[in-house]
RNA sequence: GCUGAUGUAGCUCAGCUGGUAGAGCACGUCCUUGGUAAGGACGAGGUCACGGGUUCGAGUCCCGUCAUCAGCUCCA
């Protein structure tokens, strides 16, 4: 006998060898039935495999998540399986479920290539195999066997992957005609995928390495139900209308042409109007807390980033430098070495430490051509930067003070963030500095985040070469991750510019920075903000054109008294042109009723609006005067007076 | 940068296997109008991304460049 604890601690004793399956059945017949597969201690199991030892169970359904990976692994393989069919003498690289659907990275024979229009071919033959209900049945051979089979059919992917198991069992997956290499973790059999999409077709390197050779990807998704297929749908089309690419173009907030430039973003009037509440509301906000806002050039000496040692780290992604005479400058890719500069104009006392440096500035990084994206990824973006000269006594306060920061500001907008620590992998070219300092500094972010009690994921390989960071990552409408929100300590850039300052003991110490940057990238932040509010922003970030209808004898007078009292509350407020025109008429006529616009939403320090009247965001229908009062009364503005 | 796809009026798009461009919306003028993307008439708008090539003839076929999109790689 075996005991298997349940997810809930429960405690059962079963025979050893029982399955998934009888455990499910012995439950209920419903979970038996839904069941696809089992997470025995931690990993995936096809439902008739015998557990053999005491083990934590769970009988894993579609409707979780170790189910659906399962659900969408096999599926990967019935995929393999059509395009075997479909296209004899493929090779097959590597195929794993992911969080939404599936892969399989493939080589094609030669002179065969898929685009999106044959993935309806593959989807039907996927059905009609799946319509088979081949049994997924997993065997085992050993490492010189399976060696030997892959080397003899030529899949030279497959012995890659086998040499990385050398000295281990290897299982093979079969499912019809169609046999994998594969740790395991299927459903039961091909019968339960009942829709199938093939989302899309691209390219990508034989394991993520861009020497490598260049496979192909096919991306797909199957449900065991035709509706959840639908809904699925139905979602990724709500979640397309909110790509701000296409409300940017439709709002006119921003604009990008190959005559100004690729990945250089022009921002409209109303985009601007955006740019600057977001830039006003965080000004204030550093004000409070102690920094100071300082102006820097758009390009500095070249010497300044072979000090900073950004120069060679990232030689590929610079807008070359341009030559003066025996001078060369660069555009500027970051605002450290000016922000360091400052700092090392004359001789600091700890006593003037913490020293805040921000500044809104606009740096260039010449991002490889295919890495482009509306604002999200550019080639000239704002960051919202400052650094932190401070002690390393005064470190962990500075670094809190950061994090809050940047938390108040995803509040604000009620923006959902992943926080991610990122920290160095082993590999040494990547990173300066003394691995010892490197530890120090790990240790000390994670010792805030634990403190402030942050939900966090450590990413090894993440931090910049000068030191670990605290990323705030938060997802677009399509479901693409996107790191805004960024708090850095370093410790090489004092040392590299020799940065001091004289402690209470009459000795120079070095300062340590923290780089900091709640939005990231202005124009990454406001991507992602455009993609959240698709659109209809609350009236602090965007004044909306409201149309009013107004009801009875009166109009004019309700519209003289709805402006003033508007201006009185501190609005902008004014009849659309067009509608005046109407209203003119109307009024020579004497009609009764009209409808007519006002601009509103806006504080009267701004001189522009912004018309989000065509997405009926402002569509207000018919207020009376109260209403609409009330309603401007009760708007929320932070960081306003 | 790599793989694939796309690039036609301000916007969204149509234009079959080559015979020199269309629609809806938007825009302008006029008319109509007591109702939430108002209706009608007329009008203006395009060296079909750019540059080569094949052809009697290219938006349509081929090559190159640029840009955009999906993904990969990268991201201070």
């Amino acid at each position: 006998m075996i005991k298997i604890t349940f997810p809930d601690e429960t405690v059962r004793e079963f025979n050893s060898g029982v399955t998934a399956y009888e455990i499910a059945m012995s439950i209920s017949e419903g979970l038996a039935r839904n069941a696809v597969g089992a997470v025995v201690n931690g990993e995936h199991y096809e439902i008739n495999r015998p557990i053999l030892e005491n083990s934590n169970v769970k009988i894993a359904t579609f409707n979780d998540d170790d189910g659906k990976q399962m659900f969408w692994h096999s599926s990967a393989h019935l995929m393999a399986e059509a395009l075997q069919e479909i296209y004899p003498g493929t090779k097959f690289g590597i195929g794993p479920a992911i969080e939404n659907g599936f892969y399989y990275d493939v080589d094609l024979p030669e002179d065969t290539k898929i685009s999106s229009e044959d993935l309806p071919a593959i989807e039907l033959k996927m059905k009609e195999l799946a319509r088979k209900n081949s049994t997924y049945d997993m065997s085992e051979s050993s490492w010189d066997e399976a060696y030997q089979y892959y080397t003899k059919s030529g899949n030279e992917y497959k012995v890659e992957l086998i040499e990385g198991l050398k000295g281990q069992k290897i299982t093979f997956c079969k499912h019809g005609n169609f046999t994998d290499l594969c740790r395991g973790g299927h459903i039961p059999n091909t019968g339960l995928i009942k829709a199938v999409k093939l989302l899309s077709v691209a390219g990508a390197y034989w394991r993520g390495n861009s020497d490598n050779k260049m496979m192909t990807r096919i991306y797909g998704i199957t449900f065991p139900k035709q509706k959840l297929l639908e809904e699925f749908i139905v979602l990724r089309e709500e979640a397309e209308r909110r790509d701000h690419r296409k409300l940017g173009k439709e709002l006119e907030l921003y604009m990008i042409t190959p005559n100004i430039g690729g990945g250089l973003p022009v921002w409209l009037p109303k985009g601007t109007i955006i740019r600057r509440k977001l830039e006003d509301f965080l000004k204030k906000e550093l004000l409070q807390r102690g920094y100071q806002e300082v102006i820097t050039p758009h390009i500095g000496n070249l010497n300044l980033y072979k000090t900073s040692g950004h120069y060679p780290y990232y030689s590929e992604s610079q807008f070359s430098p341009i030559k003066v005479e025996e001078e060369e400058y660069m555009l500027k890719p970051m605002n450290c070495p000016h922000h360091h500069q400052i700092y090392a104009l004359k001789p600091r006392s700890y006593r003037d430490l913490p020293l805040r440096l921000a500044e809104f500035g606009t740096v260039y990084r010449y991002e490889q051509s295919g890495e482009l994206s509306g604002l999200s990824r550019v080639r000239g973006f704002t960051q919202d930067d400052a650094h932190i000269y401070c002690t390393h006594e005064q470190l962990k306060d500075e670094l809190i003070n950061a994090v809050e920061l940047t938390q108040l500001v995803f509040r604000t907008f009620g923006m959902e963030v992943t926080t991610r620590l990122s920290f160095r992998d082993d590999s040494e070219d990547k990173y300066a500095g003394d691995p010892e300092v490197w530890e120090i500094a790990q240790k000390e972010i994670k010792e805030v985040a634990d403190m402030m009690g942050l939900d966090y994921f450590i990413g090894l390989g993440e931090a910049s070469f000068y030191g670990p960071k605290i990323d705030f990552i938060v997802r677009d409408a399509i479901g693409r991750k996107w790191q805004l929100g960024t708090v850095q300590v370093d410790y090489v850039m004092p040392e590299r510019f020799e940065l001091e300052f004289m402690g209470s003991d009459n000795q120079k110490h070095r300062p340590v920075i923290i780089h900091r940057a709640p939005f990231g990238s202005m124009e990454r932040f406001i991507s992602i903000l455009i993609e959240h509010y698709a659109g209809n922003f609350p009236f602090w970030i965007a004044p909306v054109q409201v149309s009013i209808l107004p009801i009875g004898q009166n109009q004019n007078e309700y519209c003289e008294n709805l402006l003033k009292q508007l201006k009185d509350l501190g609005y902008r407020a004014e009849i659309d042109t067009r509608s005046e025109k109407v209203n003119r008429k109307i009024a020579e006529s004497e009609q009764m009723k009209v409808p007519f616009s006002i601009i509103a939403g806006q504080k009267e320090v701004d001189s522009n609006t912004v018309s989000l009247r065509r997405h009926g965001v402002g569509d207000l229908g018919s207020k009376s005067i109260e209403e609409i009062l009330n309603m401007f009364a009760e708007l929320n503005i932070p960081g306003g007076e």
